[in-house]
RNA sequence: GCGCCGGUAGCUCAGUGGAUAGAGCGUCGGCCUCCGGAGCCGAAGGUCGCAGGUUCGAAUCCUGUCCGGCGCGCCA
């Protein structure tokens, strides 16, 4: 079903096609015509909807713009839902819509239940995102805790407009960081100084603790690897526990890709020789160099060293292909911005092997500097410095810390101060929203208690009161908000919606009693009690796609 | 020096070329006989960093400039 909002941007185009058909619009030889905008008022005076279609048109046809806005109206008509079209200068259309018609959408909105704002886009895709991807050298900090929530947000939101959604998490598991590691747990385990560059965190004394005999025989007999054998078990180990950590914040993967693949399986191999085929490659001081900058790129890269050993480069090359051999129609990277230098490179590799550069996007999150008291604290596995995701939600609970980090443009750089969040996370406006919806819950279940149901359609037309009416409007948007985001691959409107509908419910609360034993009210009654209840369904979906509860009482 | 991202209310941040720029928190002042006060109402608070430009219309687009963050490796 087509959104308000879609079937008004409809209504007017096909009044602007029937206006130039019959040559009321004439349109120069090759013209490109503007797309039609539809926007929300601010202003109640200016209508429930807005439309520039005219102005946008005046310097096409060359026309005065309220010449054009007469003929669009014309042509127009009165679109269902619609009470009134005016125009106002230089040329807005206004329409205002009827409200016995906004009052009918509840029935609409309450037998869609929970598919309602779940809209299918024309063009479903099969999306590789692939988020977090920190290597497992020690447990998640609250520094990837903004990956893991914006990753897992824009999944669901992807999910939830028809897009067939992979989850993937890109991990090293054979390079420096991870014999490192191996290290680290030898001399944990043996009492020695930990190296310089090895893992001082209190972790790696558990995992010292945890290695198993047989695999401690094996590292430790003569010739053996020691490090690299204790660095995969622990590495791996690390992964497993990461992987509970984000399960526990309702953060789930359905891949899990290694570095070492990618070579296991000859993907940087044929990535490389594949751009050696098309001339993007060349030797040069021993080393093997991509062409990047014939793509866009500053200079070029290299693939290989001049020792041999491929560069973290080659295995993005590799990866490349062998995540679009998986018959993905569109790739999401989502990095933090201090990866954007890498990004030209890889769009670079991307041109150069065939794909189709604009199904690739890198979104790239700005920076989370952790701050307490004002200073800047470090996170430093290395160091063994760092608070982990678990600390931080074990303080503020993942509710509080989705909405944070949810309601924020991935662009806006965060200054997060733990103290500061742990005493202020009871005022964190997730926690209104869930009231509003423990609120509505509650009158659902006093109306139950009293034997008062909710009437599907009858008695509807009751709802004109002016908090009502703004209360089904704002509900009618959900579906507009979540197809907004899903293009835009930019989440954080949610939240801001979510609350404006606690807002508005508040409103309705307080002007609109909804239980009554007047008898006279019977049919008012019924009808708030049905609006109560989609407003309840459309909290409770706009939360679960936030991946936040939304309790009955609480 | 070059590149990317920011600069909007006291603080944290929304704002997709539209009409008189918003929210949360904080501050100040009100509101509990009634469906849940984790609430409601009101007020104060802004030259949208600065200067030009494009446009019927600019916080939004372009140019310049200042400030901040990040990046600029045969590290990841």
């Amino acid at each position: 079903m087509a959104s308000l909002r879609d079937a008004l941007i409809g209504a007017i185009t096909s009044a602007r096609d029937a206006a130039i058909a019959e040559g009321e619009l004439r349109l120069p030889e090759g013209a490109t015509l503007p797309p039609v905008g539809l926007e929300r008022p601010a202003r109640p005076e200016h209508g429930d909807y807005a439309s520039n279609a005219a102005m946008r048109l005046a310097p096409v046809v060359r026309d005065a713009p309220m010449r054009i806005a007469e003929t669009l109206q014309r042509h127009l008509g009165m679109p269902d839902g619609v009470a009134e079209v005016h125009l106002a200068p230089p040329g807005f259309l206004n329409l205002r819509l009827d409200p016995a018609w906004i009052a009918g959408r509840v029935a609409d909105i309450r037998s869609q239940g929970d598919g309602f704002g779940r809209v299918r886009v024309n063009d479903p895709r099969r999306i590789n995102v692939e988020f977090v991807s920190a290597n497992p050298t020690g447990p998640l900090t609250v520094g990837n805790a903004r990956g893991a929530f914006v990753g897992d947000l824009l999944c669901r939101v992807l999910e939830s407009v028809g897009h067939e959604v992979t989850r993937e998490y890109y991990f090293n598991d054979f390079n420096a960081q991870v014999r490192n590691l191996g290290l680290s747990v030898l001399a944990r385990r043996t009492g020695q100084p930990i190296p310089e560059d090895g893992y001082h965190g209190e972790y790696v004394a558990d995992l010292a603790a945890g290695v198993p005999d047989d695999l401690w025989a094996a590292a430790t007999a003569p010739g053996a690897e020691a490090d690299a054998i204790l660095g995969r078990w622990a590495s791996e180990r690390v992964r497993a526990g990461i992987e509970e950590s984000l399960a526990g914040l309702g953060v789930r993967f359905d891949v899990w890709t290694t570095e070492g693949s990618l070579y296991e399986e000859s993907w940087v191999e044929r990535g490389v020789q594949q751009l050696r085929d098309r001339g993007h490659v060349y030797e040069e001081d021993g080393a093997t160099w991509f062409r990047s900058s014939s793509f866009g790129d500053d200079k070029d890269r290299v693939v290989f060293r001049s020792d041999g050993r491929p560069t973290y480069f080659a295995s993005d090359i590799g990866y490349l292909g062998q995540k679009f051999s998986r018959g993905f129609s569109e790739l999401i990277y989502l990095w933090g911005e201090d990866h954007h230098g890498t990004v030209a490179r890889n769009r670079a590799a991307a041109v150069a092997l065939g794909f189709d550069p604009s199904s690739v996007h890198w979104v790239l999150m700005a920076w989370v500097r952790f701050v307490r008291d004002g200073r800047e604290i470090g996170m430093s596995k290395r160091a063994g410095e760092f608070i982990s995701l678990d600390e931080l939600l074990a303080e503020i609970g993942p509710d509080a810390a989705r909405w944070f980090f949810g309601s924020r443009a991935h662009t806006t750089g965060i200054d997060f101060d733990i103290e500061l969040a742990k005493r202020q996370s009871s005022e964190n406006p997730v926690y209104y929203v869930q009231y509003a919806h423990a609120r509505c819950s509650s009158i659902l279940r006093n109306a139950t208690a009293a034997g008062v149901e909710a009437d599907a359609t009858a008695g509807l037309e009751l709802l004109h009161h002016p908090a009502e009416q703004a209360m089904i409007k704002h509900l009618l948007l959900l579906p507009d908000v979540v197809a907004d985001a899903a293009e835009r691959r930019e989440t954080h409107e949610l939240t801001r919606y979510t609350l404006e509908i606690a807002q508005l419910f508040s409103q309705f609360y307080r002007d609109c009693r909804v239980l009554s034993d007047d008898p006279a009210e019977a049919d008012l009654s019924r009808a708030r009690l049905a609006l109560t209840d989609a407003t309840r369904q459309v909290i409770a979906n706009a939360l679960g796609l936030l991946g936040i509860s939304a309790p009955a009482s609480m």
